[in-house]
DNA sequence: TCCCTGCGGGAAAGGGCTTTCTCTGCGGTA
DNA sequence: TACCGCAGAGAAAGCCCTTTCCCGCAGGGA
């Protein structure tokens, strides 16, 4: 590889010039020295090594983020949002996937921190972890002690500004349509229980329907992995238990696809016998066949937000950004078929009748 | 930020001895010392240097990718792929997206080499652009020259290795399927003509067409961007153009994503009235309803050979491997209706009737 | 007893770049 | 003419590590 040099020495001049050339510098040039590096740039193929450029100039200008898996819509839309203003700002993003494993997203923060980014963002769901929490909290506190900025998407628990998706809120709202409509028998289909966006949604998802009354026992929750084939499982599962049920509430959009083919399999018309609400809105929500009746939240704009926040004037305090959630009304939900309403008990198919309550 | 010389001085030994505890070197350390720097490290919370570890080091580790976009399922596969092999070897990667921006990607490759990568692998497809191929070969070859292994996914025209989905396969199979289906009017959802992708899969479908006979006339071919909406849209053109089209081949499932939506949109029953066949099988293709019929690219494949290729022996000669392409039958694909054969004239819906041929 | 060996540790030389500081030579003012 | 100031170029000091080379010392063989 050519070093810088190398191309000094071609040109004639010193490295001094030739950094100055290359890096378009303050310090002026005269043209006959700038025209002759430039040559030797081109005629070596020369590129800078970056780390000793980094290291030169101790700049510190990209920023890290550490998501679940970037190929996952819901980290993808935010990923996007985090892209745009850093790209704006000329920032070099470092985008690592934890895969929700905590260990790996605490070695990313090293990691990250290690690469010497001006930021740090953590998009996605906090864990119920105390142990853990501790652990990411003291990495975070003496990466912000030493200069850098903290954002996370998604999770309370930690120091730095926060953007959060009003969970709570958004399931509330796939359980206030479900009870208006006339379900009883809702059965959920929820992510792993440690992460505390499963929580918060079916902590809303509970209020709304106690405030009519019922409350949501734990045999109709499932939970299992927040993708697709965990959703189809978690429904099949569901529906063993509970043949009667006449709702179905995704805790996110990948499941609610899961739950919707588990369905079209068991042959179960949606919403004619079985309503389906899923979270998220991710892209491919309207495309599904019926079309999926959902939670949105504004992906894209937390990520704006919280890049934002982090690459903004610094706040003497943490800030925290709520961000509400919107039901989006399509083809999976509709009136509880009258026959099945609230089918308590579980045997098979014939209990359908006893429209109870 | 602590040093590493700040570590030695609390431990009271010198950088040698540190850096040697730290990196777990081959040298051996007493066990009294190395406890006295852990717990340097422990108490100033020291990371080090990243960049100034890979400039000490001059050891080329990290592999650069480049695709058009991580998530872009298509990519996001063939990165899953890339990552197994990577992982496996404790390597890094560094994921670029160029957004299929030609300047972006030669920006890249520059920006790649600079951060001094072991490798560089190209994703996604080459272009119609006689310049700029030219001028990323030079790149590539500059960069091989200094030791660097280049390995290309779905574009031949590079040096450095290449892993080939055999595109022109595909849509040769895709065109005989519909033609053994009865199909004589089909019409062909294509991505940018600029993409030797497009055109390889056009090629192999013309072909299929020309084997029975038939030819495919540039009016039945619509081009837009790879997308679903790109989709959508060259779907709604086609119809609008030729109503009486009882066959659609999208040139990628994220556009027939798009053209199902066009046809549910125009009440066209998929696929009793219009068959659709897609390309790639990504991972929804599955869970849209009609299930898509597809032509299956091993994706994840492609990235663990192509990984492999770059970490492995050097060959004497640039290797290709070809992957085949293999037909997947769902939902959207049938027999074409009798009556809607090979409409030829192109006036709207009334000349249903004559089924020619 | 002397020399050699081997082990544990430190000094110091890079690695490639940026940037401050220094130096030279020129034009302009007193 | 003498001096000042400044523009343009280079020398050199880092940036933070790794790793080679070297040194001192203790133990073992002659």
């Amino acid at each position: 590889m050519a070093t810088l040099s190398d191309v000094a020495r071609r040109a004639g001049v010193s490295p001094a010039t030739a950094s100055r050339v290359i890096n378009g510098s303050s310090k002026p040039v005269t043209d006959e020295l700038r025209e002759r590096v430039l040559a030797a740039v081109a005629e070596l193929q020369y590129v800078p090594n970056a780390h000793a450029q980094l290291l030169a100039r101790s700049h510190r200008s990209a920023v890290g983020v550490i998501v679940h898996d970037v190929s996952d819509p819901y980290f993808a839309e935010i990923t996007r949002g985090l892209q745009r203003v850093a790209t704006d700002q000329g920032r070099l993003l470092m985008i690592c996937n934890s895969y929700r494993d905590p260990d790996r997203e605490l070695e990313y923060v090293e990691l990250l921190r290690g690469h010497q980014v001006a930021a740090l963002i953590l998009a996605g769901s906090g864990y119920h972890d105390e142990a853990f929490t501790r652990q990411l909290n003291e990495k975070l506190a003496a990466y912000e002690a030493t200069g850098g900025r903290v954002a996370v998407i998604g999770r309370h628990e930690h120091s730095g500004d926060a953007v959060m998706p009003d969970n709570r809120a958004g399931g509330h709202l796939a359980g206030r349509e479900l009870c208006e409509l006339g379900h009883r028998a809702i059965g959920v289909v929820a992510g792993p229980r440690i992460l505390t966006t499963t929580t918060d949604r079916l902590a809303g998802l509970r209020q709304a329907l106690a405030e009519q009354g019922r409350e949501l026992p734990e045999h109709r929750i499932r939970y299992a992995e927040f993708d697709r084939d965990g959703g189809a499982e978690a429904t099949a599962r569901l529906l063993d238990a509970d043949p009667g049920l006449t709702a179905i509430v995704a805790l996110n959009d990948s499941m609610a696809i899961g739950a919707l083919a588990t369905l079209r399999a068991r042959s179960l018309a949606v919403p004619r016998q079985v309503s389906v609400v899923g979270f998220d809105d991710m892209p491919i929500a309207r495309d599904v066949t019926p079309a999926l009746t959902t939670v949105r939240l504004p992906l894209v704009d937390m990520g704006v937000r919280a890049m934002s926040l982090v690459l903004g004037a610094e706040a003497p305090a943490p800030r925290v950004e709520v961000l509400s959630a919107e039901l989006i009304r399509r083809d999976t939900s509709g009136p509880a078929p009258a026959q099945r309403r609230e089918a308590t008990t579980s045997a098979p198919r014939a209990r359908r009748a006893d429209a109870a309550s």
